[in-house]
DNA sequence: ACCTTTCACTAAATCGTTTGAGTAACCAGA
DNA sequence: TCTGGTTACTCAAACGATTTAGTGAAAGGT
């Protein structure tokens, strides 16, 4: 199996510099620019033979004789489902190309088991360090031998008992909180979450930072505009409907990603209310659909490309890897989805709160 | 730089081989299943030494000696912009790995420099064979280094004049056939085509299936009902606009892509038209767009874990690599968004027809 | 003239595995 | 007893680079 290609064999050092007239010595020195007293007449008589034959390092003989591979890998949880996170493997793999490394990045599906395999088969191939990434942010468990190199955290971290780790994760407290501030400053004063499922971190640090901009404006939550469905349009349709039902609607919708939004859209739109007219909606997260939709979605959008190419320097800096968490803030993306507020709705809300 | 970890130097072979009693040439043919001769005694000892001292083969000094690595590469254009694409790596990758080799995935990211770059880093590493994949199906050229190893070209090929190559794309005219038999079967004989932009694969074999479609049941093109848009929502609504404001409109649209289809279902909303009473829509590409979409799109699915799958497996077949070209059949996605054609519609329809 | 330093280079060891060739020990058969 | 054939191993040479420890010659200093 796999027997093809134009199996000419590959050129050696040796050939090289016999070739050049030289010892493979002079011929590997002068390849790899230890340029230590060697005349410029030898090294392009190298340089030439090398060119000529078109040699090129054998990478494994090399890391043998070196121990050191020059290359890291990545181990992410998906590639393939959610759509804009792949950047988290872009960013890490330009950090690492721009200093020399490869990347290998693998695709561990969500399993475990191919998990561990895959962190193996990388030691086994004598990686310095091991980068693990997370679609969504969410708490992971190390497979034990990852602790034989230095490893990073992206967009995940580990449980806080155990946190040993570097990990880098995206700013949602502050993200939401910029968010929600755009709709205060437009004028909103009645403003109501629709978050996702319990627990999640995005769910904690959203509601927090949604939190954090209604007090830093001294606005007083009420309780009643908090609501959770399950991240997905169908849900925020229902929980729209039903703030929509109820005596004294918001005027503004925070939700706290943007298919929640996109729901929320079609339930302002069956109830015959216009965006941002009559009630202006912030997404989250920067998908696709919030620039398509109509009126594009202003949201914030997740730094997952930042996040792999800071990961990926902290993992080289490599400075005795002391656990740390770094936040990376989330930049917002304004569209046209907030307004001020209707006279008549901010009539109404300022005379009920 | 990357200094850390817990550097215990790594347990070698002939470390085995001490603990065991066996001379490393034993232990290594107890290793790797070459059980030629000896007895079940010693292959215990072996395996119990290996196990008690962690031991993993290193897979550079392997590599160097085996002159077999077993592992490929994969280069993709992109993985970040392209949402479902990414199955792509996932069925390539799961492939490799049932088979025992790793892939190894660099996203070139659309630059023909870091291609080169990559193909370079691949063959200095010794990888077997090589994979090339592209998120959008297109025409690409071939890096020259690659001809060094077999090569497979996924989702996209080469300039047909010098196909040399094995090819795997997805059967673009079969499924817009299909699409387009979905609206044919529920009565629609007015069916208008919203196709992308000129010149790709995609425009030119899902126009084809459209028509193959028509032919095959006996209905006439009506050139006037094919237009050509940019593959994007504003394209596509304002051809949908166009259509309707033209008399004796169409019964049923054909979008050549979900994001079209997304364009013009906004576009029907806003005159006032139902689907999927009104007018029928079907899209294509099966992206997340039409599952969140009310009504929810009938599309067809790129099969992209198939293309990824597919490709390694004739990579590993790697008979002398004839070159061919396979097409894969893109599945239906059956959603809301058809129904039979309205009696008034259809009434026109069939009088000016 | 003699010693030291610099220059320009090389021989050989080394990394950890695999593998071709070889060998002791034992037994069967002549 | 000797030959031939297994069985169960071992020795040592690769693989292709990097690197340590030199070496011989020329230059420079006194």
């Amino acid at each position: 199996m796999l027997g093809g290609g134009k199996s000419e064999r590959r050129i050696t050092l040796a050939e090289v510099a016999s070739l050049a007239q030289v010892s493979s010595t002079t011929a590997s020195l002068v390849l790899n620019n230890r340029e230590a007293g060697i005349p410029a007449v030898t090294k392009d008589r190298v340089t030439a033979a090398a060119a000529e034959l078109g040699y090129r390092a054998n990478a494994s003989a090399r890391a043998l004789r070196r121990r050191r591979t020059e290359s890291i890998a990545l181990i992410t949880d998906a590639i393939a489902t959610t759509p804009y996170a792949g950047e988290i493997i872009l960013g890490a793999q330009e950090y690492a190309w721009s200093h020399e490394h490869l990347l290998y990045i693998v695709d561990s599906n969500g399993s475990a088991e191919v998990e561990l395999a895959a962190v193996e088969a990388m030691l086994d191939r004598q990686i310095e360090g091991l980068l693990f990434a997370a679609m969504h942010t969410r708490r992971i468990a190390l497979p034990a031998p990852a602790s034989a190199v230095p490893t990073v955290l992206i967009n995940c971290f580990l449980d806080p008992d155990e946190a040993t780790a570097v990990e880098v994760l995206p700013n949602d407290r502050a993200g939401e909180d910029t968010a929600t501030s755009l709709l205060i400053n437009a004028g909103h004063t009645r403003i109501a979450l629709i978050n996702g499922d319990t627990g999640t971190y995005a769910w904690i640090e959203r509601r927090r930072g949604f939190l954090d901009a209604l007090h830093r404006h001294g606005l007083q939550p009420d309780e009643t505009l908090i609501r959770e469905g399950n991240w997905l349009p169908d849900g925020a349709y229902q929980l729209t409907m039903q703030l929509f039902a109820e005596p004294d609607p918001p005027t503004a919708l925070v939700c706290a990603n943007d298919r929640s939004a996109y729901g929320a859209y079609d339930a302002l739109r069956s109830l015959g209310l216009r965006i941002p007219k009559d009630v202006s909606v912030v997404g989250y997260d920067d998908q696709e659909i919030s620039r398509f939709a109509r009126p594009a979605l202003t949201t914030m959008a997740l730094p997952h490309y930042e996040l792999g190419r800071r990961g990926c320097e902290l993992l080289f800096s490599g400075q005795r890897m002391s656990p740390t968490r770094e936040l990376i803030d989330c930049p917002s993306r304004i569209r046209d989805s907030v307004a001020p507020p209707s006279i008549t709705a901010s009539a109404a809300s300022t005379r009920n709160t």
